[in-house]
DNA sequence: TTGACATATTCAAATCCATCGATATATTGA
DNA sequence: TCAATATATCGATGGATTTGAATATGTCAA
């Protein structure tokens, strides 16, 4: 539930770029329908495999992605329901503040 | 242009409360309609003078506020359309993956 | 001009974070 | 069982970040 938690996942250019990856993964060596193969996202970054999985595991903690083992391989997944809080929380905050403001001074 | 820039000035508890309380500024001692003085944020949080002032160069030079300096105090109001551009960007990601994905294996 | 006040900046300390190398765990195939 | 492979964890290191104390800058009031 702490929101900042799982911006603080975000905020990272890496992780950025494997949520994106994750949402529109172009080709790789072992994609599935709607999951990406943790291999994969070593491919795309020029990072070390540690850093990936710790990457991952940071996404996964914060509920944007979930991973499913299979087999040898580790799956990953977008947990859209965790974005669309994220959208739920600053979709008020992109309204321009024009109506009335919680202490508006009239009515 | 950076949306990471953008995100990281979030991705901070103080930073964060700082964004809400500017959306929503209960009472305050120089609060204007639609922005809020310095001083009154340091009142918020339990922080220093400097760290304020240190936020909200970061949470600027984001984007994500604008100031004003009126006379000795700092006017600070939310800019919206950063916000916007955020949600813009986490939106699709929000979305179930349910239909066609780009290289979806059928029709 | 002088003193008081609001904010910004500088500096230093402490903490956190991303990364890699080395290694551990687990799974598959022979 | 043994070798190979995919991923996770550990330990260390360098760099970024948060914070407060001290100080600077700018502004108002008298």
């Amino acid at each position: 539930m702490d929101l900042s938690l799982q911006i603080k996942a975000l905020a990272d250019p890496a992780r950025l770029r494997i949520v994106e990856f994750l949402r529109r993964p172009d080709a790789g060596c072992c994609v599935l329908p709607d999951r990406v193969c943790a291999c994969d996202i070593e491919g795309l970054l020029g990072l070390s495999q540690p850093a990936i999985s710790h990457h991952m595991k940071i996404l996964t903690q914060a509920g944007l992605v979930s991973g499913e083992k299979q087999g040898r391989w580790m799956y990953y997944r977008l947990e859209s329901a965790r974005f669309a809080d994220l959208v739920s929380f600053l979709q008020p905050l992109a309204a321009p503040p024009a109506a009335s403001p919680p202490h508006a001074r009239a009515a």
